[in-house]
DNA sequence: CAATATGTTTTTCG
DNA sequence: GCGAAAAACATATT
């Protein structure tokens, strides 16, 4: 699920690969994935290039050598980046497809179509009309806890809520208040400097380890709740070692806070 | 085949 | 117009 470090990830690789080589032509399958109409699209990038990359939370911009033409990706769910030369060596759901001149291309992967591409002409003014708050990374402790503050709801949607603070998904959310050890129902009007400050803190270790792990999951300290989630290439076989604490061994709860699906330690996350 | 996964947008209510 | 909560939406996989 690309979340912030997945995002970051992708970001570095567009720009070893990308930048710098003039875009000859864009090839979409379904224009449902564009924000920005097909025709401006193709007339806005043709002989374009990509100079710089920038990251908010999970929005990839990518600029050009137009300061007014900047594209923005979002990977939703499931998407993915593919540089690759032979059209033979095309992945699967590569649906957009950025041919340079010098041949190569650059594939943006969309298995389920969640995934959006288009331009703005400012990251700026792109992220006040969104409400987007500050990356994840770079957020300050006070503007964290100013946002915060506002409002009344269990920390977890807080902490989802890209308008508090930017890159955050279910599973890092899971994670982060695992590591401070906050129970996702807390309200966060009710959370004391301690806590803040444990939350504040977790953010910047779950996606620093992320970013260094570059997003596999398997190779993620012991630690870290992410093992009790099954995913495709997860090392466990033994499903009762999955769902245990791997700090008190106590058995992890798996419940739903604002509609999504919640892991959390009943022993050490309490609501008091 | 129905259930499931998740980030964002939309809707509804107070 | 806003906060909160829930529903709607986008689709491939199991």
């Amino acid at each position: 699920m690309p979340e912030l470090p997945e995002v970051e990830i992708r970001r570095q690789y567009l720009e070893a690969t990308s930048l710098k080589q003039p875009i000859t032509s864009i090839q979409v399958e379904d224009t449902k994935l564009l924000t920005t109409d097909y025709m401006l699209l193709q007339q806005q990038l043709a002989d374009r290039q990509f100079i710089s990359t920038e990251r908010i939370g999970k929005n990839l911009f990518i600029y050009t050598d137009n300061p007014a033409i900047i594209l923005r990706m979002h990977f939703g769910m499931t998407g993915d980046l593919a540089y690759y030369h032979n059209s033979l060596d095309r992945p699967r759901h590569a649906r957009i497809v950025f041919e340079f001149a010098s041949g190569f291309n650059l594939g943006f992967i969309c298995p389920r179509k969640f995934e959006r591409v288009g331009l703005v002409d400012s990251v700026t003014d792109y992220a006040k009309s969104k409400k987007l708050a500050p990356d994840a990374l770079s957020i300050s402790f006070n503007q964290f806890i100013t946002n915060l503050h506002k409002r009344n709801s269990p920390i977890k949607p807080v902490l989802l809520d890209q308008a508090v603070v930017a890159g955050l998904g279910n599973w890092i959310v899971d994670e982060v208040l695992f590591q401070a050890k906050v129970h996702p129902e807390k309200r966060a009007s009710t959370l004391n400097d301690d806590e803040l400050i444990a939350i504040y803190n977790a953010i910047a270790l779950v996606l620093t380890t992320a970013i260094k792990f570059e997003a596999r999951y398997r190779d993620f300290p012991p630690d870290f709740l992410i093992h009790v989630r099954k995913w495709d290439d997860s090392p466990y076989d033994d499903v009762e070692a999955l769902s245990k604490c791997p700090r008190c061994g106590t058995k992890i709860s798996r419940t739903e806070v604002g509609g999504r699906t919640t892991f959390y330690c009943p022993n050490e996350q309490i609501l008091s």
